[in-house]
DNA sequence: GCAATTTTGTAACAAACGTTATAATATTAG
DNA sequence: CTAATATTATAACGTTTGTTACAAAATTGC
């Protein structure tokens, strides 16, 4: 699509690599704490080429936001839609959960949009839309999931999968706490399986 | 006990007031984002005042959370532990985590803890210690008040008190992070008897 | 009333902030 | 090879940041 020939000095670096970068930033120190110092140390480019590329500050981050929600891949609901077995893809969703927030590979504790964009909700403008999008879609994945077991008589046909959905959303925001908390891993894992039956029952 | 009179100007500002002012900025605009002319103001007093009384700002900010968990009413734990009747007294806690997120007096959304001060967990020292102790004191808490309901046969003796505090904690964090995305209290609230059933059953 | 003491308001400080002008560099079109 | 163009790197811009001197103001002890 995009492979018409351009003229000029062709960029040094993959922007998607670089905004991956900037998620990481900002994951860590928060929109406000991460300078723009930061940014361009992490995401290995100058000031100009982030302007350039980017925007501004407040625009990167709007976008590392949308980078987040559209191409990182969500583990736990990749594990929760990929089980066959609905009881065992909770479970599995519930497990995914306490490595997703206690062992990101930049070694970011917790969930970006939880842990970290929700604090500039109310300041930057913009971020809350993206996160009630963020919400609704989460539960709608969740949801329909819940649907798929149900017409393969997984689960009985007046299953509240909405509702469940919700609550499996809601559930999943208290490890995402207590990893940025920097509780261990091991002592979230123990209530996994109740948390489980909880959505299940 | 600190009755003892001073030489010198008396202070022109109430010491507890002015740090509550402090909570509500950092509760806003969270820590990074909170200058400490936003702050002056807010606590209506001028940079050395504050500097004299609370030190510098990181100082400042873990002050601000000891007086929030110290001090701070909590009025879901509250209408928790005031209720007599166990069931009701679940059902009551969430409902009042509902106006607690959405409808607090100035106007900020979600909870201090899990919606500010989470975000600056891994770059200001001395708040993760904070955050898990506030952690497992609201478990305890809670906790404490269902072995009362044991005692008092309003649940089964192999009811399991500290399991469902957590269980409550972490579904609390739900409507935490949906208030603060801007979600209405109405939507929030639908789901609250429910949250309540899965703590109970 | 005078000295001692503590807090106040103003104003300044260096450092860091987000942002951009400028010029060198690397590519393509003709 | 030359002209045109897009991106790079350096360095600077004016603000805002957190923090602190300084002197005026307001109290107590003698």
């Amino acid at each position: 699509m995009n492979d018409t020939k351009k003229v000029g000095r062709p960029k040094t670096f993959d922007e998607h690599t670089a905004l991956q970068a900037a998620v990481d930033t900002f994951w860590v120190k928060g929109y406000d704490g991460a300078s723009m110092k930061d940014l361009t140390s992490a995401m290995g480019i100058n000031s100009p080429s982030l302007y350039a590329t980017y925007g501004d500050k407040e625009t990167l981050f709007i976008k590392a936001i949308e980078h987040y929600m559209g191409n990182v891949d969500c583990s736990p609901l990749d594990a929760f839609e990929n089980e066959p077995d609905i009881q065992k893809a909770v479970y599995a969703f519930f497990e995914a959960i306490v490595t997703y927030v206690s062992e990101h590979e930049k070694g970011s504790l917790g969930c970006f949009l939880s842990s970290c964009v929700v604090t500039c909700a109310e300041t930057v403008e913009g971020v809350k839309p993206l996160l009630q999008t963020a919400i609704t879609e989460s539960e709608k994945r969740i949801a329909k999931r819940f649907d798929q077991a149900k017409n393969a008589g997984q689960l009985p046909k007046n299953f509240p999968s909405k509702q469940r959905a919700r609550l499996m959303f809601d559930l999943r925001q208290g490890p995402v706490f207590r990893a940025r908390a920097g509780l261990p891993a091991k002592s979230i894992r123990q209530d996994m399986a109740c948390w489980a039956h909880a959505v299940l029952n």
